[in-house]
RNA sequence: GGGCGAUUGGCUCAGCGGUUAGAGCACUCGCUUCACACGCGAGGGGUCACUGGUUCGAAUCCAGUAUCGCCCA
């Protein structure tokens, strides 16, 4: 960088931040150099940010981690691969599309070249389009949000190759999701099955086990007698928090051990109102402590019924649609004419409603027993929804991660083995996870924006789909949408009419296209050459809350199709809590706005408080630590005028002062911690050590060597110490470039060529030879005499330019010999005019303060 | 209910087996020192959540308790 090559009178870190940003970016200092191998590049898996979302501290925070040890890596001599991504994909930006433009996605029409939406976009009469439209506005919109986002990434100096970006539902994003799941689905890692689902009523959509949250929610035990078969006079009684399933009873169970029930497994009761027969059985899961000790099995209410459906081999009767409401006919296993009845008065019903005329018509007939009694219980929702979920028997895709077969299970435990976790204790969520799964990834969505699944069916004389008989795309023609596009050998008036086919109207679980962010940012398949140079990658910086999708999901998709982790390392962040430790969000109205932040404090004030936060570590939002962070930079700068317009040369031969040597010695072992620490991915550590050093630096060394630096002792002691600033001036500058870019690159530009982001990361070896053994206890030792010099002049109200006329350092023999070899910097700054010695145990300094005149 | 993490001066945190426990902020006092008053110096302030245990020695290791947070049921 070339800049003004000399120092400003007043150097200033307002507005440094375009004038450098800028820079960087037409000189192309963090273009990925695609000429390098493996070996020396370090590849990024940077996180996509949800671009319809806002902005919030907590990006700053975490992206800023990245940034400090892309940099890191990139003086190291790596060549950073550090591309960014947009996540438009998902129901976020579906609604703000459809909001902001008044539309919403139909895939059932047909693109639409020509369409516009409407000037005025009405959200209660939005104007249906296809598929691809929609997408096409979606790119539109996500392009303005794009420019929010990479206007703060710039304004923060992440240090993000710009030329290599995707959007999560941009052509080549939904080519490698959907090219991943064909490769899967010849594998038979991928496989549809008619099975009960998890199903979200309001989305009308099947949710994944990922997507799940128990919430605790007001329900109440009905206590209900079901006449047995054999006789009806004689009841067993159930408790049940969903009386409204009863129609949808097929058995009731109990424990195999369970005495009170023994005599009765094999035998049938009633189901009460209903009139169906149904058979008491007896399974392990069944718990005697709760309710009654016997349970009604309903097809489905939980996952309990599911499992004893499954296992039991019990007859399937849903009465719930996929709407959540009960089914409108009557079903066939109901043959009892008051039965009938009784369910045709709940047909149409929400859950809610039907349980309330259930009780009705139980209570009337006398099958329930007293007060239903109230309990709190853990109710399972979509994480995006407020509905509880539904269990419907549907037909959908799913991907195996683990959750059916103990081998790819165990397998996958062993890559989180494998893979480097900072912190390491985060390890054992994804642990969890993986240990705690029931089934496959569940990875159809019965949405409408989205990646199509890229398959077709063969459909039957009857126009009915031969789901067995999957027409697949031929991987050039990539990305498809089934629901426009045609398979090959079939014209498009063949859609829907006998003998011809259908396309599965499904879109992916976003995660089907999140866990390949890897492959889509580096070249998977559409450029071997990047690909070699970049994958497996390097890390993978995320938050701790999406290891188990995330995190988890794109450890399966590497593993299924390359047989190897997606990265070597994951760094989890913590979150940013505000001064209450609760988790900031926008709906508690205590977000910062982060710009405004940047603008206030500057850009490496704010980074400086963001890699303070230990890594995995909740921080506290702290306006503190930001002017802290402020002030430090200020102080690089003037501390930088101060040794530069000393104007001195790099003359590392020139060091021959103890005090000098010391000195560097000890800056040799901060830049030694700075790299153990920043191996570890542990920047805070890094910059700790570093800020430490330079504190002391300021403070004492360049207090107690300004006069000899001036040449009050002559020429080679003056050279030592200005050989001496300048070598610690160029190593601070390169060990604090990773955290303060903006300012370490400011100074850098008054007296070094090049980008100091270029530059070599400091060699402590290197440097430590320069000691020339040097012990580093003479700073130590130098520290305490300053301190108590400043001490007495501090305790007499005086300056500390006030004259000393004599002082006598008391010190252990060795402290002594130390001591003296840098005499003249004791004296020249406490201005003493008579300095002595004397061996004693403790160290200690008596000064007696000149008179003054 | 299971798991993980945290608990250190008023605040934010470091220290994670070894001399009298550190830093910054805040506070008090002082200093117009020629890099910096967006500064410099000095000072006060903590029985390291609690209870046991291991050890020559524990903020640090172990067990338990409490509080808080998160993840999973």
């Amino acid at each position: 960088m070339t800049a003004s090559r000399a120092v400003p009178d007043k150097p200033s870190i307002d507005g440094i931040e375009s004038r450098w940003a800028d820079a960087w970016e037409s000189q192309g200092v963090y273009r990925f150099d695609r000429t390098r191998t493996r070996d020396a590049v370090f590849s990024i898996d940077t996180p996509p940010p949800t671009v319809s979302g806002s902005l919030h501290v907590g990006h700053v925070f975490s992206y800023t981690h990245t940034d400090c040890i892309a940099r890191y890596k990139r003086m190291r001599g790596f060549e950073v691969f550090y591309p960014m991504g947009w996540d438009d994909n998902g129901l976020p930006t579906e609604r703000r599309v459809q909001n902001y433009f008044g539309v919403r996605c139909d895939p059932s029409l047909p693109y639409d070249p020509a369409f516009e939406p409407p000037d005025e976009p009405d959200a209660k009469r939005q104007i249906p389009v296809s598929r691809k439209n929609f997408i096409e506005l979606c790119e539109r919109l996500t392009l303005e949000d794009e420019v929010v986002f990479e206007d703060l990434w710039r304004r923060m100096g992440l240090s993000i190759d710009w030329s290599q970006t995707y959007q999560t539902i941009g052509a080549n994003a939904q080519r490698v999701s959907q090219l991943a799941f064909l490769r899967n689905l010849a594998r038979g890692e991928a496989y549809q099955s008619e099975a009960p689902t998890l199903w979200d009523v309001t989305f009308k959509t099947a949710v994944a086990q990922a997507e799940l949250e128990d919430r605790e929610r007001p329900g109440a035990y009905h206590r209900i007698g079901f006449p047995r078969a054999a006789d009806p006079s004689e009841k067993v009684f159930i408790e049940t928090t969903r009386p409204e399933l009863l129609a949808a009873c097929v058995a009731l169970v109990a424990h195999p051990d369970d005495p009170r029930y023994q005599p009765l497994f094999g035998t049938t009761v009633l189901t009460p109102a209903f009139g169906v027969e149904v058979p008491i059985v007896a399974h392990q899961l069944a718990d005697p402590e709760k309710g009654s000790g016997i349970a009604m099995v309903c097809t489905f209410g939980d996952l309990t019924d599911v499992t004893w459906w499954r296992e039991l081999q019990l007859p399937t009767r849903p009465i719930i649609g996929w709407d959540g409401r009960i089914l409108p006919d009557v079903p066939e296993w109901i043959t009892d004419p008051v039965g009938m009845g009784n369910y045709e008065a709940i047909i149409g019903a929400t859950s809610h409603t039907a349980k309330e005329r259930m009780v009705e018509i139980l209570g009337a007939a006398g099958d329930l027993v007293g007060e239903p009694r109230p309990i709190v219980h853990p109710v399972k929702f979509f994480e995006k929804g407020d509905k509880p979920l539904e269990i419907v028997t549907t037909r959908q895709w799913y991907l195996t991660n683990g959750g059916r077969d103990p081998v790819l299970r165990d397998r996958l435990i062993e890559r989180g083995k494998e893979l480097n976790w900072h912190p390491e204790h985060m390890r054992v969520r994804y642990e969890n996870w993986v240990g705690g799964l029931n089934g496959d990834w569940l990875v159809s969505r019965q949405r409408f924006f989205g990646v199509p699944i890229p398959v077709w069916y063969a459909l039957d004389e009857s126009g009915n789909p031969r789901y067995d008989e999957i027409l697949r795309p031929d991987e050039a023609d990539l990305p498809i949408d089934p629901s426009s596009d045609t398979p090959a050998g079939y014209a498009e008036d063949q859609r829907g009419a006998p003998h011809g086919f259908m396309g599965d109207p499904d879109i992916m679980d976003t995660w089907a296209t999140s866990s390949l962010t890897p492959q889509i940012a580096g070249g998977w398949e559409r450029d071997p050459d990047l690909w070699g140079r970049v994958f497996p990658m390097d890390m993978r910086p995320q938050a701790h809350e999406i290891i188990r999708t995330w995190l988890f999901s794109s450890v399966v998709r590497a593993h299924l199709e390359s047989d190897c982790l997606p990265w070597s390392d994951a760094a989890i962040s913590g979150w940013i809590l505000d001064p209450d430790r609760k988790k900031m969000s926008k709906s508690k109205g205590n977000v910062v706005t982060p710009m405004a932040m940047l603008d206030e404090y500057s850009s490496d004030a704010v980074r400086y408080w963001a890699a303070s936060g230990r890594p995995g570590t909740d921080t506290a939002f702290d306006v503190g630590q930001m002017k802290i962070g402020r002030r430090l930079a200020i102080k690089i700068l003037n501390a930088s005028k101060f040794v530069l317009m000393l104007d001195p040369k790099s003359d590392a031969a020139a060091i021959t002062e103890p005090h000098d040597r010391a000195r560097i010695a000890a800056l040799a072992e901060t830049a030694r911690q700075a790299t153990v620490a920043f191996e570890q991915f542990n920047y805070a550590k890094a910059l700790e050590v570093t800020e430490t050093f330079f504190w002391d630096f300021t403070d004492d060394y360049v207090e107690l060597v300004k006069e000899r630096a001036y040449g009050a002792e002559g020429e080679a002691k003056a050279d030592s110490a200005k050989a001496a600033l300048s070598v610690s001036l160029d190593t601070i500058l390169r060990l604090f470039a990773p955290f303060l870019p903006f300012v370490t690159e400011e100074v850098w530009s008054w007296w070094q060529e090049g980008t100091i982001h270029r530059a070599s990361w400091p060699d402590s070896e290197a440097l430590a030879a320069l000691a020339q053994g040097q012990d580093r206890a003479l700073l130590g030792d130098l520290a305490a005499v300053l301190t108590s010099i400043r001490k007495a002049k501090s305790d007499a109200n005086s300056s500390m330019r006030a004259d000393v006329a004599s002082a006598v350092i008391t010190a252990p023999a060795d402290a002594i010999d130390r001591l003296r070899a840098a005499t003249g910097d004791i004296a020249a700054v406490g201005r003493i005019a008579d300095l002595t010695f004397v061996e004693g145990s403790q160290l200690s300094v008596e000064v007696e303060l000149a008179e003054v005149p």
